[in-house]
DNA sequence: TGAAATGTTGGGGCG
DNA sequence: ACGCCCCAACATTTC
């Protein structure tokens, strides 16, 4: 059974042993050396990075100490690993991104140079994308029409696996993780560290938690932003600290209302679809998906980008939608619309340059989920929103945070304005603003932009687009 | 996974 | 008692 001979275990976005079959593959043999490699060309944002830090740190407890940990190219590396250690097999789990692609391809024909023999595991998705062709060939632009087609004609996504019993790891000298620089000499991870627990031992906690305390009428309550009741399993499925197969199936097996599984389910098959996108038009990232908003005129301004960025805007819901995600590392799904539909059909930015901060600021920064939404949102997207539907700060946010409890937590500064208010603090009686002691302009900003002007103007520019 | 503009209806105030 | 107007409340259409 067990061969003695080394093979290369390479981790990448499949940080957990459980459900991991690169991991069973090379289980099979006698020496298995797990590697992880950060190439500095590759793009990380700070929050990411963070977690990353966080999570390799996890993982190398997980394996003992055993975990070794390189900075450069994929290929150099691994080519002298082979060299050195006389490593004779590769194993990995596929990352579907483009970038990610090309490194497998570069691996594949320097392991036939030198005579490796390579496998590589999808243990990422819960079905394989390239088989997922619709009959005449081409493949699924709607999201609707890709559910039906897994749910009526595609089997259930494959059972996960537990972990290997026993694992031979082995240890080279390697660099130690916390050279790989990952943390910001500013500190400004600090703030994550009391919200967040990276790793696989706390992404099944996280999971345990939310199906005993959220799953129960989470197609309800996931829409308001105050309530705690969304699963917060992205960062650990972006990082692969948790098998979305084992999510899956656990969920599906739950005994909560059918309605509430069955939406949390089709946001995983969200992702999927993300991640489908992006295999069939790999530039979803950097080209809208819709080309004619190639003529789109975007009124960039770095000074309302910069207001938009920092949570002072004006318009409280998007405010403290934007400081969530600085404070957090995330932000509640339905504020994320909401501040990209303000971004994008209000401040006239193009949607790039949202995607791009959210990339940078997200824990759970996953470029298809991202380019996918962003898209989705600006209306270049490939199952888009209507160009027309163009959110209103402030009835959003009375419809979604109707007690003002979001607001009052990451906008303070109004926390004493009585709720009538709070959502358009600029058409509220000067005496309410004295009682509260909220001066407009100077403890807390003046709308950046008229709302119904600045509306006008997006469907005027979408019009001359269409 | 909107919102605003426009259209329609029906009850009540009022001359 | 009747018609007229006003305007919620709801429905439809338009962006």
């Amino acid at each position: 059974m067990a061969q003695d001979q080394s093979v290369i275990l390479w981790f990448r976005r499949d940080l957990r042993t459980s459900d991991n079959l690169a991991l069973l593959e090379a289980s099979k043999y006698h020496k298995v050396l797990p590697i992880y490699i950060y190439n500095p060309k590759d793009f990380f944002g700070g929050a990411s990075k963070w977690w990353l830090h966080k999570s390799l740190e996890s993982l190398d407890r997980t394996l003992q100490g055993k975990l070794n940990v390189y900075v450069g190219d994929e290929e150099t590396i691994i080519e002298d690993l082979i060299k050195k250690l006389k490593c004779s097999k590769i194993f990995w789990n596929k990352v579907y991104e483009p970038n990610e692609e090309i490194k497998d391809q570069s691996l594949l024909s320097l392991a036939q140079k030198r005579s490796v023999e390579c496998k590589s595991f999808n243990s990422s998705l819960l079905w394989n994308i390239e088989d997922l062709n619709k009959s005449d060939g081409g493949y699924y632009k709607v999201y609707t029409a890709f559910w039906n087609f897994l749910r009526s004609k595609i089997g259930e996504p494959r059972i996960d696996l537990d972990a290997p019993k026993h694992v031979n790891y082995i240890k080279d000298s390697a660099v130690a993780i916390k050279d790989l620089k990952l943390l910001s000499i500013n500190k400004w991870y600090l703030k994550f560290e009391k919200i967040w627990t990276p790793g696989e031992m706390a992404a099944n906690q996280m999971l345990k938690k939310f199906l005993a305390s959220r799953l129960n009428g989470y197609d309800e309550k996931r829409n308001y932003p105050d309530l705690d009741s969304t699963s917060k399993l992205s960062s650990y499925l972006h990082f692969g600290e948790i098998s979305v197969n084992k999510i899956w199936h656990v969920v599906n097996e739950s005994n909560a209302p059918k309605k509430d599984k069955e939406t949390f389910l089709k946001e995983l098959v969200w992702r999927e679809f993300s991640y489908y996108l992006l295999k069939h038009f790999p530039n979803l990232s950097s080209n809208n998906y819709q080309s004619k908003f190639d003529k789109f005129s975007w009124k960039n301004n770095d000074v309302l980008l910069k207001f938009w960025q920092k949570g002072i805007t004006g318009y409280p819901i998007i405010d403290a939608g934007m400081r969530e995600l600085w404070q957090t590392g995330v932000m509640h799904n339905r504020i994320r619309m909401i501040v990209a539909s303000f971004l994008v059909k209000n401040l006239l930015i193009d949607w790039r340059l949202g995607a791009q901060w959210f990339l940078d600021c997200l824990v759970d920064a996953d470029l298809a989920s991202n380019s996918n939404n962003w898209q989705w949102v600006a209306g270049s997207g490939v199952d888009h929103a209507p160009y027309f539907r163009i959110f209103n700060p402030v009835l959003q946010g009375q419809k979604f945070d109707s007690e003002g409890k979001y607001i009052k937590k990451f906008v303070p500064e109004l926390k004493r304005l009585p709720t009538k208010y709070l959502f358009a603090p600029w058409l509220a009686p000067e005496a309410e603003l004295f009682k509260a002691g909220v001066v407009l302009g100077d403890t807390y900003p003046k709308p950046i932009v008229d709302f119904l002007i600045t509306r006008n103007l997006a469907l005027q520019g979408y019009k001359k687009i269409s």
